[in-house]
DNA sequence: CTATTTTCCGGGTACGTTACCGAAAGATAG
DNA sequence: CTATCTTTCGGTAACGTACCCGGAAAATAG
């Protein structure tokens, strides 16, 4: 049952010993601090790289005195409009719960949604405080810019997640392909309906960075029926509470009789199925929309949505917690993008959709 | 940056000095070991709980000179019949990976599927070696209640993955929920299939252990329709070559000429649809299966399979070697059973399924 | 060449636990 | 009452790393 642990890794132990130094110069030239000589310094690598020196991680915790800081910058929950972020966040506490014996900390920060100059306070407010990483929803790209070029300055490492801007040097992008999962809708809608049902897409969202982000969805359902002649619509709504959606929605099905199915890109798809259930046509038209909210879950169950697309909101968010820990204190070099699976839920299926993060099951 | 951490936790010190003891004392009664006078003992216990003290893990690692050993007791993987238990063995090592540090160590045992005396050889030769908690798939029943009898007399706790014995007193159960599985293949088949279509049920496997497994998927689907008449016949193959399942599935198709889907209880699913492919009616028969293994996914994405059905295999061995590490170390409660989603996969998706975990992105 | 600063480095303590060793009690035997 | 064993406990060296402090060596100034 019990056993000597194997000695094979080194510590800086040997290290100094091997150098003929001793341990505290080791140290500085691990964390590359000042006052050793160039020879010295270049000897004691040496060795390091010779003996593939990993340095170990409860130790290294255990002596320290820091603590770190990892902030996250995240739309508020809002219960009315949707509750898409409560996911992601259960995800960071989970994440948290799991390393704050590892001295870390998660100091949650929210911004409106609505209100884009809520996100400018919020990340001024973040770098106000002592902070080692960052966990950035951009749902504002030009503000996102400008606060990880902050970020960037004060070498502070943030990770996109849900979605991402390319080519800002993040630590990494934790959330969904959205070209892939609208291609998936269309493989979804091409064996539901027949052959050549006309698909109505509908983009709700009355803010244009969140546009952007939808369209990838649409283009790639359209690009799923590239090649048949199958008849798309496109119909965006800027106003997002219940009558305005309605009555744009009302508007389009009457332009477009022959609609058969229904792709909303992203989590607005439950005001969609309350006005076809009204209306009495839910059954005659495929409903496909995104997220697992608990609305959205509801009227799955009722029968009034057909299938949701989810990207395991909460996985997005304990691992973008888990990549910084993995970065700052690991030490290990995190990939790139994380891009998650694309979930497909049903009625049948969706109480056993990561049920262990939460209470549905 | 850097800041002092909050010295709110207490450790053994306090509890010694506030106990007027030694931390020697102090730590005998934590682990329960002899040497302390029942007085005393209580004392002690009393400032614990008052304290509410939680073990520093890390020091506790550091100090400990014992290393944990896992054993895990799976079935070969076989490239000839079913790869499927590759990816639960990546997810073992990415957990081995991430938790060496603390000083746990994986020993894998691997007994053969087709050679139910084979299981009882391979979990002899674990309770020879030193083992402080096993991850086990009781494929074989009768064999897997003898194996944990013995854990428990040896007071090792067991987790059983992929496949669950109830009431065994198992530490946890990681896996699918097999009934829920085969409903929602009714789903599938639903929406794809008209109304009055038959289907196929097949059962391929020469284990009767696991036939019985199978057995629950099959009355997931039947619970599905249930109200519905939908035509559903049953089939049982014995022999897993290529051959045979091509000969009695030839007979089958021939006795029920209105077969429209076919649901493969497991992975076997991928012979069958070469077979379809042979005679030229993969198209017209949707072709349901289980598991992620390579040949799977490359008949599906040659679109000779419709849709398999996952439920994360990684994922499974990931999350059981983490349930044990979760017990062992962290001492934290682990949940009975951790149900797997179900994971409906198709062409246009599959890129996608876990492609953190493993080369398929 | 001496005085002062700067650069470089070693000693040593701390982090919270584990576990070994041995000492002081107490119990038992002779 | 002494000798021996047993129970109960305290002191303390590790574990591998971080980091402070002070001292020697080297560089610079005077």
């Amino acid at each position: 049952m019990k056993k000597k642990a194997a000695e094979q890794p080194f510590g800086v132990k040997e290290i100094a010993r091997r150098a003929n130094v001793a341990i505290a110069t080791v140290d500085r030239v691990i964390h590359n601090r000042p006052g050793v000589s160039p020879k010295t310094k270049s000897k004691i690598e040496a060795i390091i790289r010779e003996l593939n020196y990993q340095p170990n991680i409860l130790a290294r915790r255990l002596a320290s005195r820091h603590i770190l800081r990892l902030a996250t910058v995240l739309p508020k929950v809002s219960s009315q409009e949707t509750d898409f972020w409560t996911l992601p966040v259960a995800g960071i506490q989970k994440a948290e719960e799991e390393i704050k014996q590892f001295g870390v900390k998660v100091e949650p920060f929210y911004f409106d949604l609505n209100d884009r100059k809520s996100f400018g306070k919020v990340t001024k407010q973040v770098l106000k405080n002592p902070v080692d990483g960052i966990l950035l929803a951009p749902s504002f790209i030009e503000e996102s810019v400008a606060f990880i070029r902050s970020c960037k300055e004060l070498n502070i490492p943030y990770v996109f997640i849900n979605s991402d801007i390319p080519q800002q040097e993040s630590l990494c992008y934790i959330g969904p392909d959205l070209f892939r999962s609208g291609y998936q809708a269309g493989q979804l809608i091409r064996y539901c309906t027949p052959r050549n049902a006309r698909v109505l897409v509908l983009n709700i969202s009355h803010e244009i960075e969140d546009h952007h982000h939808l369209l990838r969805k649409e283009e790639g359902l359209r690009a799923y029926f590239q090649d048949t002649k199958r008849p798309i619509v496109k119909k965006d709504i800027r106003q997002t509470d219940q009558a305005s959606i309605e009555k744009e929605l009302s508007k389009a099905l009457q332009q477009h009789a022959d609609v058969r199915a229904i792709f909303v890109t992203n989590s607005r798809v439950a005001a969609v199925s309350r006005y076809l259930e009204k209306k009495g046509i839910d059954k005659d038209i495929l409903l496909i929309g995104y997220d697992f909210t608990k609305e959205n879950v509801s009227r799955l169950d009722q029968g009034h949505i057909d299938f949701l697309i989810c990207q395991q909101p909460q996985e997005q968010g304990y691992r973008g917690i888990m990549a910084l820990y993995q970065h700052l204190v690991m030490k290990v070099p995190v990939e790139k993008t994380h891009f998650m699976p694309i979930d497909i839920i049903t009625k049948e299926n969706h109480a056993f959709y990561n049920c262990d993060d939460h209470d549905y099951c």
